[in-house]
DNA sequence: CGTTTTTGACCGGCGC
DNA sequence: GCGCCGGTCAAAAACG
């Protein structure tokens, strides 16, 4: 069983069962390695999202990283890094990025997704995430009663981010401990969603993964929230280290590669740290022009090329 | 025995 | 107001 993990990020507008998909990537030929097997082995681990999710917990604002890529929730245009891969997934139509080319490294591809959340403005839908349990104050409910949470207190909507990610197995590791607590079947898809929660106390982060209808190949991961806690499990160092070498070290321009959420989040890291919450409270506008920016100036992710694919499939030397 | 997964029921929002 | 649907709860089962 080969698992194949490339990491395509696409957009979540609104968290409903549909998702754009704002770029994806495609096309590696060679198969990787099994990477299930890998995981946690070595000291590396497989996780790519390992750094992402380093920056989560960093309190990154995914809205804002997303933004600042160009990719608002809006429009669907944000730097292709496609090539032409026969995935079904649709897509809206990515404005061809500038970056002629795709970088496409056979193993992961990527285009960014992102999120939902800042409490901006919310479309209406979007209210609905973490509920304040059930409503227990008021009185009765229905027969199971939940803890207590202040009604007044609700949560506001946790920053979302959301990308795809070619695997066989659905979920995905990434350094953090997880515990199912649900499954639901998506509608007109074959495959059901599951939803899991960190199991670290205090730490509100949950994650849904589910694979495309379109193409079951594709495994969904939408995590929702920030951790507030280092990740438990170890050898992130390892990973961590290197893509934070990678982003520091600059690339040849014109070599467009594929660019890794995660790189984005180390870059912007930076930047953003300082926005804890995600609530948005900051102007956007600004840190979106500012991220961006940034983002052009630094369009470096070359070495993360030859990086991230060994760690998405941990080629063993 | 402690932890995680399974699974049906429930909750709350939304559209009709 | 009703029904649909996504998300969550929690008891029971499964695991290690």
């Amino acid at each position: 069983m080969s698992d194949e993990h490339r990491d395509l990020y696409y957009h979540a507008p609104s968290h409903e069962d549909h998702y754009d998909i704002i770029d994806e990537a495609g096309g590696y030929n060679q198969e990787p390695p099994s990477i299930s097997s890998t995981y946690g082995s070595q000291g590396f681990d497989p996780s790519s999202y390992m750094s992402f999710t380093e920056c989560l917990h960093g309190s990154m604002d995914y809205n804002s990283l997303a933004k600042a890529f160009g990719m608002s929730p809006s429009s669907s245009e944000v730097f292709s890094s496609k090539q032409g891969n026969p995935k079904p997934v649709e897509i809206g139509d990515l404005g061809g990025g500038g970056n002629g080319e795709n970088p496409v490294t056979p193993n992961s591809s990527v285009s960014f997704s992102s999120s939902e959340a800042g409490g901006e403005e919310d479309s209406g839908k979007t209210k609905k995430e973490i509920p304040p349990k059930r409503s227990e104050d008021g009185g009765e409910c229905s027969k199971k009663e939940g803890k207590t949470k202040k009604k007044g207190e609700k949560r506001q909507k946790e920053p979302r981010f959301a990308f795809m990610t070619k695997s066989e197995v659905d979920h995905l590791e990434d350094g953090y401990r997880w515990r199912k607590y649900g499954q639901k079947a998506v509608k007109n898809s074959p495959y059901p969603r599951s939803y899991y929660r960190c199991t670290t106390q205090k730490c509100t982060v949950k994650k849904r993964v589910e694979r495309s209808y379109q193409d079951p190949s594709i495994v969904i991961t939408t995590y929702e929230g920030q951790h507030n806690h280092p990740i438990p499990a170890t050898l992130r160092g390892n990973a961590a280290a290197m893509f934070s070498h990678s982003m520091l070290t600059p690339a040849p321009m014109g070599t467009t590669r594929p660019t890794f959420p995660q790189d984005f989040l180390v870059q912007m890291a930076p930047h953003i740290s300082n926005q804890v919450g995600a609530n948005s409270m900051y102007p956007q506008s600004l840190n979106n022009q500012h991220l961006h920016h940034q983002y052009h100036q630094v369009p470096d992710y070359g070495l993360l090329q030859d990086i991230a694919p060994s760690m998405f499939f941990k080629q063993e030397p």
